[in-house]
DNA sequence: GATGAATGAGTTTTCATTCAT
DNA sequence: CATGAATGAAAACTCATTCAT
């Protein structure tokens, strides 16, 4: 960054967007605990308490991250509805699926968002984030409907909300730290863990028979 | 207690059983935050260095109170099992997401489970409870082969899993906290929270589509 | 032990040995520190509690190891005193150092006596200790003399102290712990650490003109 | 102190020194287990935790101590090396039992430098004190040399060596707390304890006779 | 007399947040 | 406006010591 001070509008944007990342990685590598000022502050060019007027808690950020998640994921599902003109279920569970799959990180912070996200956010960001949230619903809709256009309104909402929480539940199953692993193995009990591709595929085949 | 000291198996119990309930009153109150070693000391009858003989952290408490709740969830699974000779699809997904219910904070926990709790835990500890975990799955299996005697293994296993995934994930989404609540409101949609419980069974209704 | 409550001083004393093993298994290994009652109470077969009833404080187990290496290392002397009738100035020496050698965790605790030793003892302890410890001078002060028998009473004083202090100021250069060692390695220089021993018998040779 | 926030590199290093004269306090009128953050920051003019951004561990602080004693004492030598043309071998060895006699903490630190004070320490930190340590003794060998210009090199090392092993072990026991004292007193043995001054005169002039 | 549960005091350590520069 | 030094609060954790059983 070649300017001391943040006085553009572009400069403001840049230190946000430097501040996201941090948190990015180091929220990708660890878990919420290990969020907080002092990580962001040693990962950015700038120091900790120069974050605090860009946002007031490490929450903020993390919602603004999920938000540019939200956003990117709805991206890959706008991009998969233009470029089929139309899909058999199971293509369909399958390249619904894949856009989970590349927005991982969304699912790791929808799950916290109920419990962590919101408890130390300002009433406003939260306010502003549930609008941006359910504005960008409407691609979602718009692409189940495409490929399933026989389908009714009801059902391509109960579609929508039952695939969603049920892959939100999916993620963690399929997603075992190490020890995890390890503590399944000793347990003696032969539990394969899922590969989470195709398990949201398999769970999304089960959900999509309302669509019919 | 009208015991100083736990000498004897059931007071060292006694003492657990104390340790469980002050964590619980905490998490259901708070979040997992609101769960530390401090504050558990306050809530119990004793002192907090006390509770170090008990735990060594506040993971394996919450993984112990966790283990209460899956087998109050297995139990009440099981009553309904028994009391019932047969029922029909929409009467089963009703009385299932009851059970659901009546063990709210079970879903809280297993949210929890993968990021959170395993952090902190002896792999000894995660081992013993992944092992009591599978080993009570088999009465929620036999509970749906029960009201679906016709359906494959297979088709059980799937909706086992699936339909646990999607609770795992509904919970929070119509859980929410009353600034959730005010921001929804705020941001002008008119999105309605469901009810969990018929949520749960709508869901259920959806996925029970693979017993067919 | 087949005693459930030492009532004969034999018991008593085959406790003390036993709280005296474990005070020097856990010194051997690791520095004063990690010489505490609850680290020795798990040494020994019986209650961290239970030590109290021998001994007030770790500072008065340590004098009386110490007290038990001063009285092996003088059993050494006296044995190599009687098992020669003359030696040669440099034979005295090196026989002399490997009485040292054979006792070095009197050297280590030695050391620590004056700053921490003290520190925690009642004055009738560490007057038991100093009364024992003075009695025990006079094989060392036969030895010297009887190798020597031409020097004089104060020379010989001269040489005892001298040598002692010595041998206390070198045990630790030459008992680095490994991080040291690295250290010294990593700093550039080409120190060579010394062997103990023959340090040992090379400073007492020059001490030793003392007696000449 | 004049500011609030070291700022400048000297109000860094007055920070320093700050925290370094308070550990020296603490330290020579008690034991290194009453040398703590908890105390340290007590002493300062600033807050425990503000230690930190200075000094990890208080053993890093104890090794600066030390280290400045180090170059204190070397000072001295240096002083006295060139404040005389030459010197009897009893006189030297009075000067430079003296340079000692001014410099006592350091024997203390010395003392403890290889059970307590590596223990706690980065071994960048314990290589960087090597380093200055190794570097500093030039000095000594110069000092040496000078006086006794016809002692060969290896002589020179021997004295150097075992003087200051001697030293070391020496300092002890010619310091003994109140405490000790009395002990000794009421031990009924008449031992006088040695000065140090006069004792380590005494020692280096037995030693210095390999340079002859 | 022996035990080990319970306690409390003491220390370390880490961060969010403020504020002098 | 940016900084990073300083702070204080909070939590973890460990033992010595007491005391009910």
């Amino acid at each position: 960054m070649d300017f001391k001070r943040a006085r553009t509008n572009a400069q403001v944007e840049e230190r946000r967007r430097e501040i996201l990342q941090a948190c990015a990685d180091i929220y990708d590598q660890g878990d919420v605990d290990d969020v907080h000022f002092k990580a962001i502050g040693e990962k950015t060019s700038f120091a900790r308490s120069t974050i605090y007027k860009y946002y007031s808690t490490k929450e903020e950020i993390l919602l603004d991250l999920l938000l540019i998640d939200v956003m990117n994921w709805i991206y890959d599902v706008r991009e998969f509805t233009d470029s089929h003109e139309s899909l058999s279920k199971e293509a369909f569970c399958k390249t619904f699926a894949q856009t989970y799959v590349e927005n991982e990180r969304l699912l790791r912070l929808m799950s916290i968002l109920y419990s962590v996200l919101e408890k130390n956010c300002s009433l406003e960001k939260l306010t502003e984030f549930k609008r941006n949230l359910m504005g960008f619903m409407t691609p979602i809709y718009e692409c189940v409907k495409k490929f399933f256009p026989s389908a009714s309104d009801e059902s391509i909402q109960a579609f929508i909300s039952t695939s969603s929480n049920y892959v939100l539940g999916l993620y963690p199953s399929t997603h075992m730290s190490p020890k995890q692993k390890k503590a399944i193995e000793l347990s003696g009990y032969d539990y394969e863990i899922s590969d989470f591709a195709s398990a949201c595929c398999q769970g999304f085949m089960i959900i999509a028979s309302v669509l019919d």
